[in-house]
DNA sequence: CCAAAAGTGTTGTGGTTACACCCATGA
DNA sequence: TCATGGGTGTAACCACAACACTTTTGG
């Protein structure tokens, strides 16, 4: 089998990975060696595929393991973008429960933060492009897939559905039209539980139903929320 | 500044362009050493951004410009996917009118053929699967944005435009609701002249207005044909 | 009993679908 | 005058948008 030689060009994973928590959302930030802030990444290391590569790093530096990951594009065509070598990265966008990261807020033992999306800094290399980018494509899918399920917990009340569209849309949502929408597609399974926040009359407690959406997603249907 | 050590990982791109002309698409195919059909080309020099390496491959293998080009998605989980290296490859896809290619049909000077969608043989490496990940993303764009027009000539009937719609999609259009539908946008130029196709009435000729689109684009319109 | 959050129906409207005949030309 | 392809209007239906009050709980 014949061989070829090496490359100066060097191959990144870089990926933009969102939570959310009490209205708000969340992007995860590490830190670069000289202190500036940038999505978590690194080079692909020999004979490693790219999924295993960005599943690495997310491990390695943030400890978290996520729910759902999605190859955004790649990055390559400005040649300087790292001053240290060419770089081509392949960039992914993530969301993760908040129920299965530890520290929702702050920064934790591997030095990697959950900044608010309202509050982001500025970002080294071109990442501030990709969060950018990765943003727009989870507002997208938001409305015609059923990621959002992917950023609540395993049990959640209505208002709280409704509430993660609002504040990712950045718009209000008509209560009656979006529980009447999202009930006809019969994705979601009461638990027969209901919870009380406070005050208020308690909500009773969906679970997303995904064998069912999958089912329904063979046979041509399409989950959309304007 | 630091450099880093060379890589074993090979990066390439390679682009699936498509075609249309006589209700038939058509993608672009060269011959590998080996004799295998495969999608144009290659892999990306030092110091070349991904973009000018695809359309170095393109010009350099098929001797085309294409009229539209856009990433597909990378391709790197599959690590023997080139027996001679690890190989990821950028994936791109392209549209060119048929009155910017030499020969539409055939293999041209460069060895490169347009073969029918139709028709396609079985593809070296992963092709098969980016062909197949190409077609899907064409058809889902014709029907949210206007780039069925880089697949026409520049001046074009509603009937051309109709079955170029029905060819990709495979299925029947209702001629009266399409032109509603199309006119409505406002992004068509009557030129004022018209064509007669053998026997039958002659055809108004269109033309599209892509200033016209850009601005409609701005102000938050939204193309679509279902 | 008051505050807070959850839950519930109806009506108007605009867009999509379905559908069949006349028009202009070449042979 | 006939064959061929181009061009046109209307009615039924459905999905979405707009909109405000009642219910259930905790304090």
């Amino acid at each position: 089998m014949p061989q070829l030689p090496p490359s100066a060009i060097r191959i990144a994973v870089d990926a933009a990975v969102f939570t959310y928590a009490a209205r708000t959302l969340r992007l995860l930030l590490v830190q670069t060696s000289d202190g500036r802030r940038a999505l978590p990444g690194g080079f692909v290391r020999d004979g490693e595929g790219l999924l295993a590569a960005v599943e690495r790093e997310l491990d390695e530096e943030a400890g978290i393991t996520v729910d759902y990951l999605e190859q955004l594009r790649t990055y390559g065509d400005d040649v300087a973008r790292d001053p240290r070598a060419q770089v081509i990265t392949v960039a992914y966008w993530a969301v993760v429960k908040s129920t299965n990261v530890q520290s929702a807020t702050g920064s934790d033992a591997h030095g990697a933060e959950w900044c608010p999306l309202t509050d982001l800094p500025g970002l080294a290399y071109d990442h501030d492009m990709i969060a950018a980018d990765a943003l727009t494509r989870l507002k997208a899918k938001l409305t015609y897939q059923p990621i959002g399920f992917d950023l609540l917990p395993d049990v959640f009340g209505f208002s709280e559905l409704e509430q993660l569209y609002e504040t990712i849309l950045e718009r209000p949502i008509d209560r009656r039209n979006f529980r009447r929408k999202v009930l006809s597609f019969g994705v979601l399974m009461e638990t027969g539980e209901t919870r009380s926040e406070g005050a208020g009359r308690p909500a009773t407690l969906y679970r997303f139903n995904e064998a069912r959406y999958r089912e329904l997603e063979r046979d041509g249907f399409y989950f959309e929320i304007k």
